[in-house]
DNA sequence: CTGTTAGCGCTTTCAA
DNA sequence: TTGAAAGCGCTAACAG
């Protein structure tokens, strides 16, 4: 592999000529830039990126940090997130650390010190012993879908979102009213308190109480579980809100194999927009995912460059509700 | 950030030591090695990578090269890999290059060049041209779900699954049955021809003809549209082989619409056995998809350690029909 | 078992 | 506009 020095001496410049007319600096000479640029090709070189980050402190890399890379979520935002840097010309360091091992050995570690100029953490909320490892590192960090004072952070108002969607059901006529909801926090995921205190809050604002909550792990299996554990409930719910798409869909499963019409004896709410809520006809609270992933990049790359450390943005996507057949009036 | 220099300075040895002291290479004196542990700890110490790939031309890092993050087939197979290389001590290095225009800009940058000490394709079908690049990385390549004369790569026999989904039909007793496929080919994935030829295969060998193909892009709604425009046509089909359970279930949704029985006047049968296939109770042909990820994984990383160049291996993992609801006898 | 000493291939002043 | 030269922080012989 062509060095540095291979293409200086066939060009018969300077190192310092190369180096500069190959990452377009300027103060070279627009012949000598075009000669340089030919016979680099010509020898098919290309720079060491190791050598390169060792002499200017830049790696060019940007760190993602996710519990799983599977989960149509997470997939999401780090597929906006990867658009992004790649068109700025970073690369994509994928870190993920869903179990607890794993996540402990990550902080321990600390495999991406010295190899990203900015990390990004998805939808894993970091304890503050965390944030603190991250922050040594002293690159830029940003966060998604949770938020930590004083680093920057992209959301959505889960709150909003589960009122709107519990309102929704409530203006609809419905009084029993059921929560599926995320799982038992295995990782501290924020997201299903926010949910389930934003549902709490509507039905009480109602005078309602809720009819019921089973967890559903965030699957379509643990969806169906859950709706047809509701189903056999002493008095049960003529509407559940699942807090993610994928369980509302498995309440939808088990509705079906009950014979029951949903959006007919029983609505169903859910929470996302995927792409499957359209193709189901499912009432849902719509969130911009790879946006979120995108905006997030955006964020710690407009870091990178500052020269100061800027106050940290947090910002906020809106969420909207999407109605379409699965939620309907109670019948009377 | 403290250097390998304070830390020698500060445990009172050289920085050779220290080296081999924190990597556990042997000829080190225990107390020594704990002595500057316990210094590397205080100090906050860690090696720059930078500096140490450039010193040992080695990076500790694979990089995956996908067209996609998001879709169930390819996060499951990052996944599976990335645990792989990540309990192997690797990091993971990500490049989606779906699109033909990031695609060409990977390929004529290469800018895993010098990153990686490997490199994973997944799902990618490269051109002659393409692999001539990429082995002129000079290091070892593992493909998945494709292969390529000369290198190593790991898949499903697509043939065989497509065949034991269209047999399982025909021996159910359908005589018009068509095909959901997949897109047309943008990124010349072979995958859509594979399954065909040997659904068509059966047929032939059965004395039938298809009864039409659509379609179905992979998606819940491909597959919807395309059972739809199945269903509209002179003489429907009574079973259907969808390419994917994802169109497989937009299918379904359109069985549904029609006031069709899946299992009953339509039989339907996917391939992937996605988690969504046992809860809608989808017949499928099961493959091992985390799994093509991680046996890639381990391929590569054999490479890495080998001293010369094993000769290629391909792995071909098994398929298996996971018969459910949604087969059955054709209505008399 | 430990230390000395060349580099690894680039970037970046500082001079010219 | 270009060149000379000093590192960047580590690894890997080689010596001892």
């Amino acid at each position: 592999m062509a060095t540095i020095d291979d293409v200086a001496r066939r060009a018969g410049v300077s190192t310092a000529t190369v180096s500069r007319a190959l990452r377009g600096l300027p103060n070279v000479a627009e012949p000598t830039r075009e000669h340089v640029r030919r016979v680099a090709a010509e020898l098919n070189f290309a720079v060491s990126r190791s050598a390169s980050s060792l002499a200017s402190g830049r790696t060019d890399t940007v760190a993602i940090v996710v519990p799983h890379v599977t989960g149509w979520f997470f997939a999401k935002v780090i597929s906006g997130a990867e658009a992004v840097l790649r068109a700025a010309g970073y690369d994509v360091l994928l870190y993920s650390i869903g179990d607890t091992e794993s996540r402990e050995r990550f902080f321990a570690r600390l495999p991406l010190r010295g190899r990203a100029d900015a990390v990004l953490v998805l939808a894993l909320p970091v304890t503050e012993a965390e944030v603190g490892l991250l922050e040594g590192l002293g690159v830029p960090i940003g966060l998604v879908g949770h938020d930590v004072a004083g680093l920057h952070s992209v959301g959505i108002d889960d709150a909003a979102g589960a009122r709107v969607a519990t309102r929704h059901l409530v203006n609809l006529g419905h009084k029993r009213i059921a929560l599926i909801s995320g799982d038992g926090d295995p990782l501290g995921f924020t997201v299903p308190g926010m949910r389930r205190a934003a549902f709490q809050e509507v039905l009480r604002a109602n005078g309602l109480r809720d009819a019921g909550e089973v967890v559903g792990d965030f699957t379509y299996a643990g969806g169906e579980r859950a709706m047809t554990e509701l189903l056999a409930r002493e008095d049960p719910p003529t509407a559940v809100f699942a807090m993610s798409d994928e369980m509302a869909v498995g309440a939808l499963k088990a509705l079906r194999r009950h014979r029951i019409d949903p959006g007919g004896a029983v609505s169903v709410i859910g929470f996302d927009d995927h792409e499957m809520a359209e193709v189901l006809d499912l009432t849902t609270v719509a969130q911009p995912v790879a946006e979120q992933g995108s905006t997030a990049a955006s964020l710690v790359l407009r870091q990178i460059g500052g020269q100061r450390a800027t106050e940290p943005e947090r910002v906020v996507l809106p969420v909207r509700l999407v109605v379409r057949g699965t939620t309907a009036p109670p019948r009377s």
